[in-house]
DNA sequence: GTCAATCCTACCAACGGGGTCGGAGAAGAT
DNA sequence: ATCTTCTCCGACCCCGTTGGTAGGATTGAC
């Protein structure tokens, strides 16, 4: 499984902020009920996102939470960082950017290159590469539509 | 993590395979002493292999395994799918190809599209088009290159 | 027959994911 | 003031999967 339910529910949760206006915020709990989730789950989720400052909170009663951006602003590869931390295709992969290499910890004993390391770097840019591509304004119009049928699977998985 | 071990190991058997000729069988216990690589775990691996015909064994003494195509032919999409089944972005999305709706747990509650299908369904497309577009000969010349530097890794990742 | 290899099943420890609980601040409503 | 509603925070816990081991049965070359 590449994501876990962090993601999953870290999404849906935007996706609901982004359905309200940006006016008044919203609670959790009325998320949690309009999606059916956990709410001391969400809490815990919703904490990732506010620190990556994706939305702000308002304390107290009638309080609750915004997005800082227009939704057509808030790129997911953004929100799944924030969410997941790094995505990495295996335990080894680590892509530390301060480093000339790319280390893999069973690339020391043979002396030669990681034999699966090109494979992983290619994966992981598919990934970025559809993240960084899709927006929250996208998924918040996909999620009011109609239940997809069979030949609109066929097209959407074409990207930006 | 995307993978796990099971993926990194099993393509790495491939690729030791991949570098001996089709000629004469390779042992197992040959593959995990060059590997690194627990034998008795790699049996286990290489048994998914084996059940997706990628590979065929030679038992008793001087026995082993060995390819059953050419390099060029092995693509990754198909290995990743032998040894680590399908590859879903999420626990809710199974792409049953015999429904004509890919269906989340989280769809029936609210009446409406899942708000995270459309990402999940890019992002796995990027990742099978990463894998389809990579061969095992591929990662048979890059392991045997020179360790990678900073330069290599702008470019290898723009895919096959 | 013996050694070297594939096969096969059961077992186990550790880890991370998913979720709960209880409470402590903050701020509007009364 | 105080009550209620909300955010915030840390500790805790269950459980499935992953990664790995143990022990044997079977096959075939020498």
């Amino acid at each position: 499984m590449i994501f876990t339910t962090k993601a999953e529910y870290g999404v849906r949760l935007l996706v609901e902020l982004g359905r309200h206006g940006a006016e008044q915020p919203v609670s959790l709990k009325a998320i949690a009920a309009a999606e059916g989730l956990p709410l001391a789950y969400l809490e815990r989720i919703v904490a990732l996102l506010k620190k990556a400052e994706l939305v702000e909170s308002t304390r107290g009663a009638h309080g609750g939470y915004r997005l800082t951006r227009d939704p057509a602003d808030v790129h997911m590869d953004e929100v799944i960082i924030a969410l997941e931390g790094a995505v990495a295709p295996m335990t080894c992969f680590v892509d530390d950017t301060d480093s000339p290499r790319v280390l893999c910890s069973h690339e020391a004993d043979s002396g030669q290159g990681c034999a699966t390391k090109l494979l992983w770097m290619r994966v992981q840019g598919g990934v970025m590469e559809k993240l960084s591509q899709t927006t929250l304004a996208e998924l918040v119009a996909f999620a009011s539509r109609e239940p997809i049928t069979r030949h609109d699977r066929e097209t959407l998985t074409s990207g930006g």
